[in-house]
DNA sequence: CGTCGGGCTACGG
DNA sequence: CCGTAGCCCGACG
């Protein structure tokens, strides 16, 4: 399946991109002068591996980019996915063999088109083809707005006829020029609208929800939750991470109610909500492939809570049933207590009353927001400037806003292109710009990579400035490829340069602004790059667009990546995640002083991950400083030490290995810092602040777990060192090797450890709790020992 | 490389 | 002396 995709979506691409490019990008690009042309040749050679295509004879200029353009449009019409791809195909292919380009050899067979096709269907996700194709059109428009600007100078009108568009659009073909486009805009309008609102709105209060679930405000949290549930009902953009979400909210809502054991939420199954919300995780670990490790945790946290919950309201039969199906083996401690108080009808135990909802509630939460992306909703930042820009006009009088509004006299008009800002320059990685700098380095006059990339940058920035208008959420790269324009230039009051309107008005400019912001980027382009943006052209930016928008991520599947945690903390922390707080996040998005750097910054974290390997441990370390930035203290284990995050984040590592460095891990207290777990380092001088404090709250909380394990220590190192005396003194095979008893909190580590990860994963427990001088073996060995004891 | 089972050994009774 | 917890080692995937 994924080499089939990859396949189709070369064979698709190719002849288009060729087409594109033997219009003169490369030529520019050449010649150092278009950096866009290194950003589209970068999405192409990342996807097409094949260099040679640059180099292609350059045949035909805007004739070409026009009937791809006319390709473009045409293929947006069709509704379905099928129609898109192939018409897409047969039609670029026809083009390409019409202008006179060389169809170029794809590597290895690719199958037919139809072959992905169907297997998008029979496997549900389609979001990677979804982000490939808003990819691809984003890329499109601004290539062609690139061209276009480019060419004008000495631009003429293009000398050459279209090729005969295909049978099915033959028909129609006499109108399909200028005003077709304008038409179908019209037609098609009305819903596509509605659609991209809609994604808007669920996103917006998606975000809302998980906010609210996360400040306790539960009613809310369900209000949020039923308006998203009719919501759902109303035409809407499909968005990558629209399933996670639904089933996260979904997941939510069922640990909302996790204590009323008379709610359902499947009519059909007489399940308690917690345990539908296990079978939701169920379902959502194959469906969003959840690593293992989370889901384990949570799963463990989720299953005894079902149990607590059971026996806490005396429902010893359902506890029975679930101590079956959740605990089906023996070896686990607490499913030894469960099974011994549903023996006993009794309710009674610590266990039981340490049940703590509020937090097994955040716990949930946390997990969940592990599983998708938390950004800024695009609504959210929109009323947030909306609310700003009052207070301004309320401080500054009302006078400043008309100046600066020119065209639009409402309000909701300038937040759009307050708000909007070309988000182009995320979607490609830095990575992919470094590859293919260095495959077309030789035809640039030695400029570094990063000159290259400041250009990048202050491109960038010149098409921000010359309103082009995306949402700037990451969750707001639309999938459909016809949404984008149409919501650009329904929302925008200065036209951006859309395929739509680069056919409909080739020559034309529509807006003042646009053309002037064109005509300085030329300019910019053509001589030495200021590094600020013409003086009106700036003053508008700082003015109109106080958004800094960091989002240098690429909207992912699965779990938040990416996060440089020194330098870009700032920039990164409102920008993933739409849980900060509306104070934070509205101050910082409104500086418009931080701007420039921030976007400096942001290259730099750029730069920095797409080095980074991505160990899943840092993307737990991302995770828990995240949570750090919202202040908001995480998931401390407090009765059960062990019971952390089993992705485990470098503090809560820590926090173990406070405790359990002045339990048993190392007999020096002031050494617990050089624990060997390699990925918390860097954190340590961050964390070292809140850290005594924190340690005494530990201790203040586990104090009676402390207390007996201090003993247990006392009379444990006198021994062990007479032990190692005398071993070093008998043996001398065993080579330093002295054999330690096993003492009783390392024992609990490890059968939680157990628990957590399964026997055999002596590693991986090694690795989650510090044991100190134990290897995996003598876990092992330890483990065998204990069930050899029947202590478990 | 991690895990497993068998075997060895030091310790305590 | 024996039983055993903890450690070592070779085999195995």
């Amino acid at each position: 399946m994924g080499q089939c995709w990859l396949a189709c979506r070369r064979w698709f691409v190719v002849p288009q991109i060729q087409h594109l490019l033997a219009n003169g990008l490369l030529e520019q690009f050449r010649k150092g002068k278009t950096v866009l042309g290194l950003i589209l040749a970068s999405l192409v050679i990342s996807e097409l591996e094949c260099l040679n295509v640059y180099f292609q004879k350059r045949t035909e200029t805007i004739a070409g980019m026009r009937t791809a353009v006319e390709i473009v449009q045409t293929s947006r019409k069709a509704k379905r996915d099928e129609e898109i791809f192939n018409t897409l195909f047969e039609e670029a292919t026809a083009v390409v063999q019409s202008v006179g380009v060389k169809p170029i050899a794809i590597p290895q067979t690719r199958p037919p088109p139809k072959c992905f096709i169907e297997g998008a269907k029979a496997h549900q996700p389609n979001c990677a083809k979804d982000r490939y194709r808003a990819d691809f059109f984003k890329v499109l428009d601004i290539l062609f707005a690139t061209v276009h600007i480019l060419l004008r100078g000495g631009g003429k009108a293009p000398g050459r006829t279209l090729p005969p568009p295909l049978k099915r659009k033959e028909e129609e073909g006499e109108r399909r020029s200028a005003n077709m486009a304008a038409e179908e805009s019209v037609n098609t309008n009305l819903v596509e609208v509605e659609k991209v609102v809609n994604r808007w709105i669920v996103d917006y209060y998606f975000s809302l929800a998980v906010e609210f679930f996360k400040t306790h405000q539960y009613a809310d949290f369900c209000a949020a939750r039923d308006i998203l549930d009719t919501l759902i009902e109303r035409p809407i953009e499909s968005i990558d991470d629209m399933a996670i979400k639904v089933r996260v909210l979904q997941f939510l809502s069922r640990i909302n109610e996790g204590e009323e054991l008379d709610v359902q939420f499947d009519p059909e199954q007489s399940e308690t909500p917690l345990e539908s919300a296990l079978n939701l995780l169920e379902s959502m670990r194959t469906d969003l492939q959840i690593p293992q490790k989370d889901f384990d945790y949570a799963s463990t946290l989720l299953k005894e809570m079902i149990l607590g919950i059971f026996i806490k309201n005396r429902k010893f039969d359902k506890a029975n049933n679930a101590l079956i199906l959740y605990f089906p083996k023996p070896g686990n401690c607490k499913r030894a207590i469960f099974m011994h108080l549903i023996d006993r009808g009794s309710n009674t135990h610590e266990l039981i009353d340490q049940i703590n909802f509020p937090r097994f509630k955040k716990e949930m939460l946390d997990f969940c927001q592990k599983l998708c992306l938390f950004t800024v909703p695009f609504l959210q930042k929109a009323a947030k400037t909306l609310l700003e820009q009052r207070i301004e006009v309320q401080q500054d009088g009302a006078g400043r806003i008309d100046e600066q509004d020119e065209p639009g006299p409402s309000s909701s008009l300038q937040i759009n292109t307050v708000q909007f800002r070309s988000e182009m320059y995320p979607f490609i990685q830095k990575i992919r710009l470094a590859v293919t700098y260095k495959a077309l380095a030789e035809g640039l006059e030695e400029k570094t990579f990063s000159a290259v990339e400041e250009e990048v940058e202050v491109e960038a920035q010149g098409n921000r400035d010359s309103c082009s208008p995306m949402e700037a959420s990451p969750a707001d790269q639309p999938p459909q490829t016809d949404a984008e324009p149409q919501a650009q230039s329904g929302s925008c009051s200065k036209t951006l340069y859309t395929v739509a309107r680069l056919v409909v008005e080739p020559d034309s400019q529509p807006c003042s602004q646009c053309t002037t912001a064109a005509e300085e980027m030329e300019t910019e382009r053509t001589e030495k790059p200021p590094q600020t943006p013409s003086p009106s052209n700036k003053e508008e930016n700082s003015l109109q667009c106080p958004v800094t928008d960091k989002e240098v991520v690429i909207p992912t599947r699965k779990l938040p990546r990416r996060c440089n945690r020194t330098v870009s903390r700032a920039s990164t922390s409102f920008a993933e995640f739409s849980s900060d707080s509306e104070e934070e996040s509205l101050h910082t998005t409104t500086n418009k002083e931080l701007d420039g750097k921030l976007h400096e910054q942001s290259n730099k974290s750029l730069s920095k991950n797409s080095n980074k390997s991505r160990a899943s441990s840092e993307s737990d370390e991302e995770q828990q400083e995240h949570l750090d930035l919202f202040k908001t203290p995480v998931k401390r284990p407090h009765k059960q030490p062990s019971k952390g995050s089993p992705k485990c984040g470098p503090s809560s590592v820590e926090d173990i290995c406070l405790t359990d460095s002045s339990l048993d891990c190392s007999p020096d207290v002031s050494s617990r810092h050089p624990i060997p777990q390699k990925s918390s380092t860097p954190h340590k001088a961050a964390q070292s602040k809140a850290g005594p404090s924190k340690e005494v709250k530990e201790r203040a909380k586990r104090a009676t777990e402390v207390k007996e394990t201090w003993i247990d220590e006392d009379s444990f190192f006198p021994s062990v060192r007479n032990r190692v005396k005398r071993s070093s003194e008998k043996s001398i095979s065993n080579s330093g090797a002295t054999k330690r008893k096993w003492t009783e909190s390392e024992t609990e580590k490890l059968k939680e450890g157990v628990k957590m990860f399964g026997e055999g994963n002596w590693s991986k427990i090694k690795a989650y709790f510090c044991f100190k001088d134990r290897t995996n073996v003598n876990l092992k060995d330890r483990w065998r020992t204990m069930k050899h004891q029947n202590l478990v």
